[in-house]
DNA sequence: TGACAAAAAGCACGAACGTTCGTATATTTC
DNA sequence: GAAATATACGAACGTTCGTGCTTTTTGTCA
């Protein structure tokens, strides 16, 4: 790796954990400046402008959350298994790559969906590619008859988000101890819910 | 009323209009002057600082979420009608209170989830208090034997803002039409999994 | 109507914003 | 080692930020 591309790669990580902590309007070029150890252009010479420095942030996050929530559930076998492996790292998954702060990509949702431009078009892409996976992880599970084959794959989806939107609003707001047991507890019915009947 | 609590009333309506679109860190003195039809130091001779305003902004979106909501609950019968009342009005409060853009209240709770202030206590107390009024209101959902007595409220109420949360996300950014349809069938299937069985 | 208070504007400030430029220092290529 | 390129820096640009002070306009009420 070149040291361009190094450094580069380390103003994104700064980005994110910056992205995570205040959403990505505090992004600022001075303060990530400052927060990466390099002096404002210097660090903007390795983007042509702010907003090119947000998209890259956002495809940083969405590679991130590629790595850390659906590579892994492969490992799981296709259908149920890899549905739950897929709900489990989704939950953890600001932890368990360092952004404890909140999910970069639900601040950027709430933050551009009115904001027409780059950015929003990174977060729409992100999360209809989110979707379409996660359509498929359902219908994989149908396939192995793990599920109902008559189940709306869309509306199981969106349950499923239901679930982690309140999930993080409750432990990352309201700092409940009990979200993560009620996301589980409300996931899990949603399958008991799919699962072919007797 | 006087002039200066009316000015500070229109101020209020267009801090809110702009939160809803783009967010409360986007609400700066000067562009919230402009839009209010007013210098600078005119506007922020009502309000101490721009957190003062920020702050004064969530209770006055506090204010008029429960006037649009709750209130008008309150004609529906006690119990399930009023519960199913309270989900009705809260999926299109935005729309019928002038905010189409967005609950300025969601942005708030991903902007100041993580940055300790008045402004954050002050998120934190609205859905406090919007928890417990649920809470309260599925109570006496049970109290009139609509609800299993067994429920676990809380859990309850969590279900159904996730269900909130994912029309919001899936209505605003996604802009998916059948957001609200979906949204209906959650909720109905999460009273369904409620009511006394037989 | 005149006196006094309240409200809004005017003006200025220091800091931070994104961005551009010229220049110095590393790093790579030959 | 020399030439070429990549990378980073410091200074400065015009603008906007939040926030003080002072002055002018506007309401209010005896």
């Amino acid at each position: 790796m070149n040291k361009g591309e190094h450094t580069r790669a380390a103003i994104l990580d700064a980005a994110l954990a910056q992205a995570s902590e205040s959403g990505f309007e505090s992004l600022t070029i001075g303060s990530l400046a400052e927060r990466a150890g390099l002096s404002k252009s210097g660090l903007f010479a390795h983007f042509g402008s702010r907003e090119e420095l947000q998209v890259a942030a956002i495809e940083a996050a969405a590679a991130r959350f590629t790595q850390t929530v659906f590579i892994p559930a492969l490992k799981a076998r296709r259908g149920l298994p890899r549905l739950r492996a897929l709900f489990d790292h989704w939950l953890d998954w600001t932890k368990r790559s360092g952004l404890a702060h909140g999910c970069p990509m639900q601040a950027a949702a709430v933050e551009f969906d009115d904001r027409p431009g780059p950015v929003r078009n990174a977060v729409i892409e992100h999360f209809a590619r989110l979707e379409r996976e996660l359509v498929r992880a359902v219908e994989l599970a149908i396939g192995e008859g793990h599920l109902r084959t008559d189940l709306d794959t869309g509306q199981f989806v969106f349950d499923m988000m239901g679930v982690i939107f309140a999930y993080y609003h409750n432990a990352r707001l309201i700092k409940g101890e009990k979200a993560e047991s009620r996301a589980r507890i409300a996931f899990e019915r949603l399958i008991a819910a799919a699962v072919p009947v007797a």
